[in-house]
DNA sequence: CGGCGTCATGGTAACGCAAACAATACCCCG
DNA sequence: CGGGGTATTGTTTGCGTTACCATGACGCCG
């Protein structure tokens, strides 16, 4: 068998394809068995051997077909990370942390787009998902996923989910929502703020439900009227939007909490349109330590999310699975902490000036 | 030859590994050939055969299995993503718009984690990257790489370059830095200014070397002289430690132009802890356009770069590299344009306050 | 000096799939 | 009724790699 020149149609021209294990076994003069022990760094091989296999490697520029091993050996080492929606800081910081643990574990990371959360049902015969080329999947959710107990009949690959609600029946890793949240509400209420208004994410994401929840119950535990939640959809643009109205609508609150930095700047940003100061008028929490929360005028005070921590858990937890541990399904809630700078500040004696 | 039940261990349970091919044909009581048929939507199978097959598929619960998909076909239909920096806001925008172009074109995308651009050198025997299950790359370089000609030599795989020098003998995709940094400084000098400071990235980045010195031809241009640029890491940290010196050493400008949104921040910031205010005293400019630029305070006037042109257009020409497309290693600029917001205006005509 | 263990190396097979080719059944038309 | 298609299905083969086993060479010890 001779596997080499497959194409001997310009004598003297490398074979169009690259070089397979056999090419340099025959260069080197040994067997295509031998080149694969020293291609993964096998000791049990003569040095001099060695030296000429490493040669003919060099000269021929061969380099293991991954996909040929990665059929023998069933596995891929890649891990695939499936989301909705890079964009997001938190989504973004998650992914760069995976990746890089990953990588340290010898895998790469692979980005499987879903457009479509509802894609994520069987779609015609197969699921998609199982069809990549990884070992185990970190689902990324911000938004609710309708079919998601049918994904848990199907998948038959390792799964961890990141960023989502607690009750579904799969190893989950994510900001303690709850605990960060209280710790912003109950910063206002140390500062003596009694008027909070909450400025949310969008209803489909479960963090930004359970951030207003847990805004809702620390009032209630203060002993307190929770205003209406205002909801926006992330951005600075509708946390703009909606101070605005709610300044149009009555008298302003002494302080805010946003469902997170971008909406912190964009609440700040309305606050200084309508003439008040921050801290001194109204006093602002934000949620994620964005970059810029620490450079923004004044620098924000904002709950500082562990995304990194979060993206590690949650490969580690995965790669655990990929190994064969079994799927204890667990649900591990990384803390956060309160980074107080310049927007919050005691509330104010006497009334708020209106308008 | 009967692939199936290769642990007969536990009679009545489902053998270890996922059903192949020839279990789905056996249980069809069809040959594998037509089951890939089937599995690859081919119209040569009779519908009842067709159907028949598909309800094996169902039962047991069969997936193609890519690794010998790949092999056999030699291609991976994945595109590889290299850089050595997720966090930044470009890379990060640009791999979003690659995965999304990537997914349209049936490809996923593979981070491939370089910690060290120095790793790109032949490492020990083999190039890593060509080992990876990927058709072809896209390397996303903001910074220097010195063996970037050994990898010319040894990578025997598509590749496509964003956002470096324009000097390597490959197909490359840029922001048009210069025509960027020109729009930004020639705002400022129509708005009047002659004292202009530039603030920017590191000396390790094209880009950034590429904007200051852009910076310095437009201002000899307008017959002015630039002043010294004032090196930073595109942290907004960095920029409000350097413009904090500037202001200890002498009269401040009437402008700066910061080599990014984030330093343009911290340019904001040191100039109000002076005491003096934006546009009113000191005009700014940044680069990138972020989405915290239109909601800063003020609204901060920045050159719009358009990443997902970027991505979108590396990835159409690294997948016409893969079709077979001759490398024409053509240099694609995409253009920028000028968001005026409120950070700058026009120069004031009374000599600036000393502080 | 013979037997046996150890080391180095080679041969064979199989991973799962699909292209190429082969075979069969059926139909139409003369 | 037979030749020559067309539609459907099956068989063989090989993609590149490595696990497993076989083989041969060598050295050591009794």
């Amino acid at each position: 068998m001779t596997p080499a020149s497959n194409t001997p149609s310009e004598p003297g021209s490398q074979p169009k394809g690259r070089a397979s294990i056999y090419d340099v076994a025959a260069h080197a003069g040994v067997s295509a068995q031998t080149v694969s022990r020293v291609a993964n760094g096998q000791t049990n091989v003569r040095p001099t051997t060695r030296d000429r296999v490493l040669e003919s490697i060099q000269a021929l520029g061969y380099r293991p077909n991954s996909a040929a091993r990665n059929l023998k050996s069933g596995k891929f080492r890649s891990i695939g990370f499936v989301t909705f929606n890079l964009a997001t800081l938190g989504n973004e910081q998650t992914l760069n942390a995976v990746a890089e643990a990953s990588e340290k574990a010898g895998y790469t990371t692979t980005l499987l787009p879903v457009t479509d959360p509802t894609k994520l049902d069987v779609a015609g015969a197969f699921s998609r998902l199982e069809e990549q080329a990884v070992d185990g999947i970190i689902l990324v959710m911000s938004a609710e996923v309708g079919s998601l107990d049918e994904l848990k009949v199907t998948l038959g690959l390792p799964l961890v989910i990141v960023d989502s609600d607690a009750m579904l029946p799969y190893t989950i890793v994510d900001t303690d929502q709850e605990q960060g949240s209280g710790l912003a509400v109950r910063h206002l209420l140390d500062l003596g703020h009694r008027d909070i208004v909450h400025v949310s994410g969008p209803e489909i994401s479960f963090s930004a439900r359970r951030r207003a929840e847990t805004y809702r119950t620390t009032m209630a535990e203060a002993g307190l009227e929770a205003r209406p939640v205002l909801v926006g959809d992330w951005s600075a643009q509708s946390a703009l939007a909606l101070t605005r109205e709610l300044f149009a609508d009555g008298p302003p609150p002494t302080a805010v909490f946003a469902g997170n930095d971008q909406m912190a700047l964009g609440v700040i940003h309305a606050i200084r349109e309508r003439g008040l100061r921050v801290p001194e008028d109204v006093s602002v929490v934000g949620f994620d330590d964005a970059e810029e929360a620490a450079v923004s005028w004044p620098a924000l005070t904002t709950v500082h999310q562990n995304f990194d921590q979060v993206g590690r858990n949650a490969t580690s937890l995965l790669l655990s699975l990929i190994d064969g541990a079994p799927d204890t399904r667990r649900k591990v809630l990384i803390p956060t902490h309160l980074v107080v700078r310049d927007s919050t500040g005691p509330v104010r004696s006497g009334p708020v000036p209106s308008a």
